[in-house]
DNA sequence: TGTATATATCGTAAAATAACGATATATTTG
DNA sequence: CAAATATATCGTTATTTTACGATATATACA
C-alpha cells in the first residue's frame, strides 16, 4: 500500500488530514452551509457592509444577520470595524473567495 | 450603485445567486460538512473505494459509511459501479476537488 | 438628559441531523 | 440450498441547529 502522506515528504501536494483537522473543517463548513450566510459572504467578498445593509439585502431581521455575523466571526471567517453605531464587516479568511467561486460555478446561471 | 448582476452581461465573472441557488448550495455544503464525509471525499478524489474500505479507513461502522455515501450520491457528489457484492464509489461533482483543496490548504499541516 | 437608531444577546420551541442497533437484500461460496 | 459476506434501509433516540420574540447595550442627536 502506497503511503500517501509520508511524514518527511517535502512536496506541497495535498495531504490526508488528521481526524481533528477533518473535525475542524466540518465545523467551519457547517457554519458556511446556510443560505443567508452564503449570501452574506458573497456580498462581503465584494466590499464591506453594515449589519443592517446585509439584513436588508437578505430579507431577514437585523438581529438574525447579527447572529450570522457573530458565528462567522467566531470561526475566523470575518472581522469588523466600528464606526459610530455601525459595524462594517469584512472577510478575513482567504479560502472563502475560492469556495464561493466554486459555489457560483456550480449553482450560478 | 453599480449593477453587479446585469441581466445581459456577457462576462463570465461570478454573479450574485438567486435565493433558490443559495438554498441549494447550502444543502449541498451541509452534506459535505461532516468529518467522515470529508475524509471519504478526499479518499475518493484519489481513486475508487468500496464501502468497506472507506468504513475501515474512517474507523466507522460499514452501515454508517453506506449512509454517508447514499447522502452524497443523492446530492450528485458521487456515483458507484457494482462489481459482484462490492460497490466502487467515485466522485462525479467537478467542484469537489477544488473545495477539498481549499480545506487542505486551510487545515493541513 | 431623553429618544431614536444600530447592533448584540438571551431564552425557548420547532426542526433537522447524527448515530446506532436491528433487520433486510443481494451476491458469493461451500 | 445454506452460510458467509457486502451493502442498504428502518426505527428510534440524542444532539444540534434554526428562528424568533424579548431584552440589552452602545452610540447619536435633539
Amino acid at each position: 500500500m502506497p503511503n500517501v502522506n509520508a511524514k518527511n515528504s517535502k512536496s506541497t501536494t495535498p495531504k490526508r488530514l488528521t481526524p481533528v483537522a477533518f473535525q475542524q473543517a466540518a465545523e467551519c463548513l457547517k457554519i458556511l452551509a446556510h443560505p443567508h450566510r452564503l449570501q452574506i459572504v458573497q456580498m462581503l467578498l465584494e466590499r464591506e457592509y453594515t449589519v443592517g445593509e446585509l439584513a436588508e439585502e437578505c430579507g431577514i431581521a437585523h438581529h438574525m444577520a447579527s447572529e450570522h455575523l457573530r458565528l462567522m466571526q467566531r470561526c475566523g471567517f470575518l472581522d469588523h470595524t466600528k464606526d459610530g453605531q455601525r459595524r462594517y464587516y469584512r472577510v478575513i479568511e482567504p479560502q472563502l473567495a475560492n469556495i464561493i467561486h466554486c459555489v457560483e460555478q456550480r449553482f450560478g446561471t
